[in-house]
DNA sequence: CATTTGGTGTTGAAATTTGCACAGGTTGAA
DNA sequence: TTCAACCTGTGCAAATTTCAACACCAAATG
């Protein structure tokens, strides 16, 4: 049962019981109606309506389509409403995807969203592994970096992350404090294990911290904020993580060029939907107010 | 939501995942599937595919029209396979129309009809009124006279029903049986008092009976066969009422012209379904079985 | 009884849809 | 790394569909 279009097209001549009222109906000639039901009959080779001078009155077969094609009618209605209200209202799902070492600063404002969109079921994926856009694993990305430069990507910069030096309780009983920059070198430093990682502030430690003064490598970022506050070195932090700890304290007061760049990241097919604006401005709005910098461009 | 078709397109591309295979599924070229599902984005305001080079995947619009698709094509499927059985095959209803006088006739031979198709309903409908074929208001119709003549209906010769002329035991009792034809006009006769009736065995009546031998004059054919039997006067009774009943006597022989033409009348719309032709190849049989004179053209 | 109205059906002309060929991109394997 | 396979996307020509106008018929109307 292919071309749709002509069932249709019989739906509504059953329906108005004319072929003129069913071209009315669907804004199109009388004889396309007519050479549509033609066709359709053609094909089934049964005939849906006998024909009169007064109209068309559907067969045994013709209302048996009516009845089929009223309830696809129906559907397809509330489907149309249905999608519409997707695109336009916020409301379905939201996918939002970071890198976990955001995600206790994510979290709290999701949930403001969600709050404020109660139609929403926000799902928040974060994970080690970069979720593709391009395959609808998610609505929104959160990354850190160097811009990303995908193609259908549209990329925004949400904000710079701050990135400080920091020193732990356990390790100034042991070491002291360094005593200015020049100091450091005295020191012991905890980091990331990985020599191409291009992150500024780790690029700044190989090239300001001797070799041998890295006391404590790691592979994650997550283990370098262990290690700092376990005492095992100097290391850096970011502000998410410094929040809320009072063990940990600060060494030198943070270079601009250490601060982590992170960007907001959708698909250009899904950008334009209201659900995906207004994700997208209530997280601009939050790193507004939480004191981030502003991103660059 | 016009344009039942793009929904379709749209349906094979979320089963496919790319818009080639849709294409494949189809029938039709890739590039075909591609407008249908940009025109359809396009006029529903929302993007239903996230593009990439492996394939299209749907969105949360794209995935609810797959699912209302999904249902729309099966009955779709389902509909066209009860529309195509219901033309090929003996089944559903079965409307047959005659005048009142072939009741008696046509009854057991419809219920054998039946028996043959048990799928189907048999709806015998009977009335002074000539029930219209172009309205739909009936599949096989039986017209008594004259060959019909109206447009669009087919007319095939039924058979040809005698018509004799009858006393009854009562009328011959008090008056005796006329001593051949001449001795008729000392009779008294039943008739239809209708000046205009043009069936045969009227005329001849109207011919060789004087205007004050008529007794009795009544309006439907019912009547005369009653006035008959209570002895009002001779009359002129088809086989089919004269069956089974031994108190009516033949007065003359019959004359072939008195007989009276049936057809069996069809609309062109109909006349080439099964069903139909099952109905009319069963009269025609019961027609030759039952002794009525082969009908002419 | 002529006339008007509202419907079907059919033809050539126009417009839209479709198909084709090719460009450009990505993935995965040699 | 290169290559081959596969998919999307686009300009242009062809084919199909649609439109417009007319003929025609039947029923309603005066």
């Amino acid at each position: 049962m292919d071309n749709w279009d002509e069932i249709r097209t019989a739906y509504q001549v059953a329906r108005a019981g004319t072929v003129s009222g069913a071209a009315e109906a669907l804004g199109v000639h009388h004889a396309t109606v007519i050479r549509h039901i033609d066709a359709l009959e053609g094909r089934l080779g049964v005939k849906l309506f006998q024909r009169h001078a007064r109209g068309y009155t559907a067969t045994e077969a013709g209302s048996d389509l009516l009845q089929v094609a009223q309830a696809t009618d129906d559907q397809f209605t509330q489907l149309a409403g249905r999608i519409k209200g997707l695109g336009a209202g916020v409301s379905g799902e939201l996918i939002v995807t970071s890198l976990g070492f955001l995600s206790s600063f994510l979290t709290p404002h999701l949930l403001a969203f969600q709050d404020a969109h109660p139609d929403t079921v926000i799902r928040f994926l974060t994970d080690d592994r970069v979720f593709r856009l391009e395959y609808g694993e998610a609505h929104v990305a959160i990354r850190a970096g160097a811009k990303p430069e995908e193609p259908d990507n549209v990329v925004q910069p949400f904000f710079n992350l701050p990135i400080r030096m920091m020193a732990s309780d356990a390790y100034v009983a042991r070491f002291g404090m360094p005593e200015g920059e020049d100091d450091l070198k005295n020191h012991w430093f905890v980091g990331v294990d990985d020599a191409g990682n291009r992150a500024p502030f780790n690029r700044w430690m190989r090239e300001n911290v001797a070799a041998d003064g890295m006391a404590f490598r790691t592979t994650s970022g997550r283990s370098v904020l262990d290690a700092v506050a376990a005492g095992a070195g100097i290391g850096f932090v970011s502000d998410i993580d410094i929040a809320g700890r009072d063990d940990l304290h600060e060494v030198m007061p943070a270079l601009d060029e250490w601060a982590v760049p992170l960007w907001l990241v959708t698909h250009v097919d899904l950008h334009r939907t209201t659900k995906v604006q207004a994700c997208l401005a209530h997280l601009k709005e939050a790193a507004k107010t939480c004191g981030g910098q502003p991103g660059n461009s």
